[in-house]
DNA sequence: ATAGAATCGGAGAGATCCCTCCGGTTGCCG
DNA sequence: CGGCAACCGGAGGGATCTCTCCGATTCTAT
């Protein structure tokens, strides 16, 4: 326990190219297959025996959070940024597109915010704590600024993110015109009428 | 082929017994674990040998088949018998309304709406195709009498249906306040602005 | 160049899963 | 009630997946 990465001697030079190749491929993969690829596929097309790989990731899911962990954190970031911009409606629903957009072209990033269930984004994790942290300020300053239906909670405007993903992911995959995110986020503003 | 089940021999009494409670575990099974269930793992909550539960039904598919099937085509015949209602608007919304309403409270329903991957429910099989069809015809009416935003298309709404089950699905098992299909068809309303 | 340490590769253990096979059991009809 | 067809049960074959182990290989410091 406590393998300190940042005073730890510097890996081979060939450990490290190794180690670069495997992120590049899982990455790729993660991205068109989602989280239902095995370990020794991912493996076998980095070209690599699977205890190799074994090496530098020691468990399966530990090689999905370091391909997936940082872009989590960047929505994460993206919508604290956001938190004080002047107008709280733009920025709301200029989040929760971006977000869509940028994930939506990630199938394992996709099902890691739909069903909750990924690695490092399970129930209770810090990093989902503070994603609905930061969505929840987004939220609410957009809500009283009249932007956003009053009625919707942090938890609704999460399963309407998730649920946006399907629908987008499955639009982008044909080639569709109208954006999915564009729908759900008309339905999420306040009812002019 | 073409085991006639209507002329065939009538099933023992103990057989149909035990087919009836395997379909009926198999539901319930199926509703609350989704598509991932193992056929191992259902002939055991039922109580059941694996072979006995194959010689009803031959494959994995089958058994979700029989499961499944006569609830999609509900859908189906709900949506032909909607293709005539006085309020095109009306009938549409309803329908899309009351297909995630039914659905999500049953995973793997879900599960093959979601994916467009699950047993009969594939790519061009009948079912979807008839599915598909049977939606375009509430669309197009609902879009003519101007209820429903022009630009979407069938495949629009078929793809926020399924993100909408997703929503739903979840907004249901917290016991959410807010209808996720609520916030979906009001984004699929024509603006009136 | 060479010793020694770090790294690689892949066989295989252990867990599931789908499905088959066949000996033992049970219900049905005369 | 006797005999046979139909039915049940579960061991196990073949696949696949995660992860371990250790001999063979490659790199690096002297």
């Amino acid at each position: 326990m406590g393998d300190d990465h940042s005073t730890a001697r510097p890996l081979r030079a060939d450990a490290r190219r190794n180690r670069e190749r495997v992120l590049q491929i899982a990455q790729e993969a993660l991205a068109s297959d989602g989280l239902a690829i095995s370990f020794d596929e991912i493996a076998r097309r980095a070209g690599f025996g699977v205890g190799t790989v074994y090496r530098h990731f020691p468990t399966r899911e530990a090689l999905f959070e370091a391909v997936l962990l940082g872009r989590m954190e960047r929505f994460v970031a993206d919508a604290r940024a956001l938190a004080t911009a002047e107008d709280p409606g733009r920025a709301f629903f200029g989040w929760f597109r971006t977000v869509v957009e940028q994930a939506s072209a990630n199938q394992a990033l996709c099902e890691m915010l739909e069903g909750g269930t990924g690695p490092a984004f399970r129930r209770g994790t810090t990093l989902e704590t503070d994603f609905a942290a930061a969505l929840s300020r987004l939220l609410q300053r957009a809500q009283r600024a009249g932007a956003v239906r009053g009625d919707l909670r942090t938890e609704d405007v999460q399963d309407l993110l998730r649920g946006c993903l399907t629908a987008e992911r499955r639009a982008r995959a044909r080639g569709g015109k109208v954006s999915m995110a564009e729908v759900v986020c008309d339905g999420m503003r306040s009812h002019p009428r």
